[in-house]
DNA sequence: CTCGTCTTGGCAACCGGTTGCAAGAACCTT
DNA sequence: AAGGTTCTTGCAACCGGTTGCCAAGACGAG
């Protein structure tokens, strides 16, 4: 159907080699040749198939990106920011959701296998030791998950934990709700450990949950029973899902309870009461993780991004 | 680096057309040797190279997806239903996401050729010359574009436009703004094709705008002036952003002005006020998209899928 | 025991390119 | 004019599998 190399090279003359090297080569035939082969080229619309050659070379230069779940809002800024960056460097980059499974996520990393460059792993389920194994055969990047000699894009986590839990306290909250994610989530873990530590608070953990709206719609009657002031989310879906469920037991975000999530998304920024959160440098994450992919030979540079709180309204002083 | 089928065959003593055998046709091989060779794969940690395989069975068991905008809310579902479908059917489906570039739509259906088995094009912005031609080196499926000979998957927008039209002139508006969408859409066409059909209304047209929330903020003045009562927008996205430009112009909705959005994405139904819109069956489309890629061998067989009117607080009777 | 049939597995060509090697041509040098 | 360079191009092996064809061996029937 589609045209070959072999048809090209009939098309002109000249052997398949030559219109090989006009392609990946051309400093090495003669001008006159080359333009041929071009021309014929184009006549024909010859399109080299990258399939094919990255039996040779090695190389297909698209990169997989895999994540949890694309319907969270906090993924496509990240996205769109590796899909732009690996652009500039003549990559592309294919996405596949895992909706949450690891099963599904060791799959799509086997699929990608030999089909892309490297992988980028964000917010990974799967565990350190199912991932050190698949990394056997094929370059990975691990975006929020801390492994051993592996390259890593870190958001600094537990910093913004810190910073949240600094601001409740200051508005006079004692007794905290955390209200983690789901198993095999670095973030959660990073954000329990930053919790733990912070003194002269009252804090009650409730989780492994559902890191959507759903999620945080589930806790809200034990979040409330709970006898908190003050609620921090695993992130803004988790968040906004637990003001909705408070709002519908006629409890009011922040008068009664103050929210704060994680991650700043959009719905975050629009809703009523507008989410105070803490941000994830997603955008640079994504450009960091691509620039470490196509960098590393797999050498375990890590990179750890500062967060940043954003206060808006759905946090306010503690009522006494 | 990792087991080829060569390994295995050397370390089991057998050829590797037996190898090869062993997994795409068992049933041609003894059971003592099949056993023989899965033991010795399964120790090297042999896994069939899909690419190479590829080559020569012209399948590889997967397909692309291309998005104009993965940000858009209305997209995720749609992906993750046809990421189900396909894994319900052995295959596998890459993302790409053209942030609304006709080039890098063009690019990104040229990388998927010869890697994938075809193309699920959602919401295209090529024109359709284009996309015909591109159509001769790789399989489509086109989502709410109607190519000729092309399988498409439709959805009825025109029929949601009236039924939304209809909804707003029973409530007493008569001049109506239509913020359309971008060069290239096919939606944006059936919508102003519908609403020029609709008799005893006034209409005002705008367009070309951006489909998100800031292409919806920056028409919100022009809208403001012109007199008309109520708003059908692009989508939701473009809704939002028209009701918070609204807002800031201190003008009410729906007190003021009515706004109809299209999709019915999640962040529209928590906004306040909800926002009245046009469901688009997303899902469904997904779903069906997959099968008639599966289905068809290119045969141009169309799917249209009906869309409903949700009523929600965003829309309200005219000011008398 | 011989013949015919069925199983099994090796051989080799092929998919669409890439690339090291070498030969011939053209161009310089001295 | 001989010898040395540099260019240009063809040859053939190779990447990792798949598959049509064929021969050897197993097995059952007569």
């Amino acid at each position: 159907m589609a045209a070959t190399i072999k048809d090209v090279a009939r098309a002109c003359g000249v052997h398949v080699s030559t219109v090989s090297r006009t392609f990946s080569a051309p400093h090495l035939v003669n001008p006159a040749t080359r333009s041929r082969v071009l021309a014929a080229a184009d006549d024909l619309g010859y399109r080299p198939n990258r399939a094919a050659r990255a039996l040779t070379t090695g190389r297909t230069f698209n990169m997989g990106l895999i994540v949890a779940d694309i319907s969270n809002p906090f993924f496509p800024p990240l996205i769109k920011a590796a899909q732009a960056q690996a652009r500039g460097r003549d990559y592309h980059v294919f996405v596949a959701d895992t909706d949450e499974d690891p099963r599904v996520e060791e799959e799509l990393i086997r699929t990608f296998t030999k089909q892309v460059d490297g992988v980028l792993l964000c917010s990974p389920r799967l565990s350190n030791k199912m991932i050190e194994r698949l990394a056997e055969d094929v370059p990975f990047v691990v975006v929020n998950r801390r492994i051993k000699g592996m390259p890593a894009v870190l958001m600094n986590v537990a910093q913004g934990a810190k910073l949240a839990l600094e601001h409740l306290a200051g508005l006079g909250h004692h007794r905290i709700a955390l209200v983690s994610g789901p198993i095999g989530s670095w973030t959660s873990n990073e954000m329990q450990g930053a919790a733990a530590e912070a003194a002269g608070l009252d804090l009650i953990f409730f989780g492994p949950n559902q890191p959507t709206e759903a999620g945080g719609l589930a806790v809200a009657p034990e979040v409330a029973a709970c006898g908190a002031t003050a609620v921090l989310a695993y992130n803004d879906l988790v968040a906004l899902g637990l003001i909705e469920g408070l709002a519908a037991m006629e409890i009011g975000v922040p008068d009664q309870i103050s929210v704060i999530g994680f991650d700043d998304i959009l719905p975050g920024r629009l809703n009523r009461p507008k989410l105070t959160t803490v941000a994830m440098p997603a955008v640079a994450a994504g450009r960091m993780a691509v620039d470490l992919l196509l960098q590393s030979g797999g050498e375990g540079a890590t990179v750890t991004l500062d967060t940043a709180l954003i206060v808006r309204e759905s946090t306010g002083r503690a009522q006494t």
